[in-house]
DNA sequence: CAGATATACGGAGGGTGCCTCCGTTTTTCA
DNA sequence: TGAAAAACGGAGGCACCCTCCGTATATCTG
């Protein structure tokens, strides 16, 4: 029971992990998601072996990087929540998702791990931050009749980040998005 | 000008290419796309030098595995056309594709690779053999009125592909795939 | 401030996978 | 039957993932 008052976390190691998510960010981004855990590392300016105890594997690093981005999704859905045309919220909320994806293509891989990947109970506190919000926005929508019942937004976030991940960077790659996008809206509704 | 009559080419080479891939049909099948060429070649039986020697690289064995699937789907689009009900044609052909990707779901990567990598030049000939028909069934659609102009049978490929790919596989995998991909048709509608 | 100790660092190295290269073996043909 | 062409197999080079542990550094205590 006697706790021995424990240390203070080391300055630098703070100062590494944030070099680290730092970096990741800048390889994932333009990359992709197969870019090198060397470097990663290397761009942060520490050793592999630093990179690992901070993030076990992989995924751990690309959870960390996510994490953080997920909060202008985040806002972006409660700004528009409540808004009088439901439907066009729900097509707000996913053009927005896309244009944030467009910029961090190497995020994109991340992502769909987040979706697609068995391991839910790692992301799982992910999922449902961005999940509540948009559900929110569905809800909405049911409600006043004007899309389809039963539609989840686990469903409509799988869907999108299919539809980003299936088309390889290009010059028309955020309008094609965008198309697929919206006859998918379109089917949606009631 | 002098062709010096070229040999026969020899049996084991022929006989080799042909365990080949069978091998990675039954090895890229349940396994996935990131099965390793060694557990390939050894499935095959030969060294890993002659699994190189026929495919110069991992794309060109999903190739050719891929281009033996390929039929079946084009024989499926071709007994749809001409249907008096295009839409639902259109609807047939994506369904009975998911059926067909549910039992090959290692085929999946390498299906998704031929939608999506930039090798266009290397799938073209595959990519041309499905479009042609898959664009027959859009253009019924679309000349009936029944669907929105402008949807391109590699929108449609790709689109599917996208969905099957973004769900990881799983007791629900195929309800869930035909759930998005026919609200996905409902958008097509016109 | 100096030692003690917990904490973190770096990178060598074990394991695996992709693909190449080339000495050896097999098949075809005359 | 014996070249010569064609194909075989797997060692090995390279890159990557991740682990392990000797070394270095920050924090704490007297």
């Amino acid at each position: 029971m006697a706790q021995p008052r424990p240390r203070k976390p080391r300055a630098d190691a703070q100062k590494n992990r944030e070099r680290l998510i730092e970096a990741a960010k800048e390889v994932l981004g333009p990359g992709g998601p197969e870019a090198s855990m060397e470097a990663v590392a290397k761009r942060a300016g520490v050793g592999i072996g630093t990179l690992y105890r901070h993030f076990p594997n992989r995924q751990a690093l690309f959870h960390a990087v996510f994490s953080r981005e997920l909060d202008h999704l985040v806002a972006l859905s409660e700004g528009l929540e409540g808004s009088n045309d439901p439907v066009e919220a729900i097509r707000g909320w996913l053009h927005g998702n896309v244009a944030m994806v467009e910029t961090k293509r190497g995020m994109l891989g991340a992502l769909s791990i987040v979706i697609t990947e068995e391991s839910m109970q790692a992301y799982g506190e992910l999922k449902g931050r961005i999940t509540a919000s948009v559900d929110r926005l569905l809800v909405q929508a049911a409600e006043a009749g004007q899309i389809r019942e039963g539609v989840t937004a686990e469903d409509l976030l799988q869907t999108m980040y299919a539809l980003c991940y299936a088309r390889a960077p290009g010059p028309d790659w955020r309008e094609h998005v965008l198309k697929m996008l919206d006859i998918f809206v379109d089917g949606l509704k009631a």
